[in-house]
DNA sequence: CGGACTTTTGAAGTAATTCAAGGGGAGTGG
DNA sequence: CCACTCCCCTTGAATTACTTCAAAAGTCCG
């Protein structure tokens, strides 16, 4: 069993691409596999972090929880994609909860193990400042979005980067390939539920989306983008 | 010339905590200074990214400008931070706009350099994805503000942010050491400088703040924790 | 077919923005 | 040293975008 079908897919990842195969190696053989079921809790905000994963298939959200029982919804993680980052910042507990939207499959680190790999081969580590920059940067885009945009605007941002991650498409349009309920839109736009309904009442009628029960079309892309870009 | 002063600056810095000395000489070896002067640009939204600095005296902002001019105040830099994550991100275009507050004092390294030094000391490497780690998370905590939180509330955290990053305890409270408006707040907290004159006003009789022109003093700090914690 | 969850839509309420105008400090230049 | 100017700040009044409240209608699943 020296050929390993997981490599290849470790090598796709954002966390092991462009390292060097035998590092690779190395990184598959201190992994373990780990598998949740749709509406399970990988991590929970407030527990002490202990584990890095990297999920081969399926989708995972991050949400945040305030004091008060309010949510916002982080991001979406998707295959390749680094669960429990916590643990490459160096912060000893989990700032959010990360749960299954799928069923889904992921590759685990221990801490120890993470960091040896980083300290071993210097462009696992590198990589890792990557991704994290890159979040940093998508959420600082976001940050603006929130403090500078007006509803609409700021939903109409959400769905094109939603059908950007998770986008297929079909005859229709393009269709995200999650499950999305009003409330999930919201929180994700920093608006509530009824916003979001009116919002995309309104844009069905000027056939820009085609939505249904924790689903969105996107029939109008372009139109879509337009609303992005008014003030 | 062995003993440099940069050295011993540059072990203490977000970058290189923790990394060996010999590491740290090759990094101070390889960079180059820097000095700009109070509202000087040290590196624009849209340039190319080449270069990470690491501030050694003085104080930056790092502003994000939308297509249609309005602006929001990403955060401060001060001593020993990164300035330039772009080149750690392996972004090629810089997402925002960096600009000395005060007279600032840079140490730099060409992408090429640090790219090589992060290669060749890993530690450096896991630093660099720790910093990064650590800039994420204070954006999720931010962006739950935002969506979240009223903009009384809003105000109140970052003002204790700010004091906790740049506070001087004084006779009067604790005075923020970065001269702020109130058009600078209202970009930080995703308000107007009219909303944050008002509340400040407000502050201001019930003794928790003390402030004047571009000056915030924090007179009643555990008031202003009850205004951010307040539903 | 019952029941839970999701979505829609109207109406009322309100927090915060926008509009508008004036006041005050700090620095500059005569 | 005074006056002028440029910012910055303040405060009222009007407006509005969005939320909150409320109720009903769909839709999916067991």
């Amino acid at each position: 069993m020296d050929h390993h079908p997981d490599l290849e897919i470790l090598e796709r990842t954002e966390l092991f691409r462009g390292v060097p195969v035998t590092a690779v190696r190395d990184a598959q053989a201190a992994s373990f596999r780990k598998r949740v079921a749709a509406d399970e809790i990988v991590l929970r905000q407030g527990d002490a972090a202990t584990t890095l994963y990297v999920v081969i298939v399926g989708r995972l959200r991050a949400i945040q929880t305030t004091a008060d029982g309010q949510q916002i919804i982080v991001r979406y993680l998707g295959p390749g994609e680094v669960v429990g980052y916590t643990v490459l910042a160096g912060r000893d507990r989990h700032p959010g909860t990360v749960v299954a939207v799928d069923d889904t499959h992921l590759l685990g680190w221990t801490e120890a193990a993470i960091k040896e790999l980083m300290t071993k081969h210097s462009s696992i580590a590198m990589n890792a400042a990557a991704l994290m920059g890159e979040r940093y940067h998508e959420m600082q885009i976001r940050l603006r979005e929130l403090a500078t945009e007006r509803v609409e605007q700021r939903i109409a941002h959400t769905i094109v980067r939603l059908s950007r991650q998770a986008g297929r498409r079909t005859a229709r349009g393009i269709e995200i390939a999650i499950p999305l309920s009003r409330q999930d839109l919201a929180e994700m736009s920093g608006t509530t539920l009824h916003t979001v309904s009116r919002t995309l009442s309104a844009w069905e009628e000027q056939g820009i989306v085609n939505c249904g029960r924790r689903r969105v079309v996107v029939s109008d892309p372009q139109k879509l983008l337009l609303v992005t870009e008014e003030s």
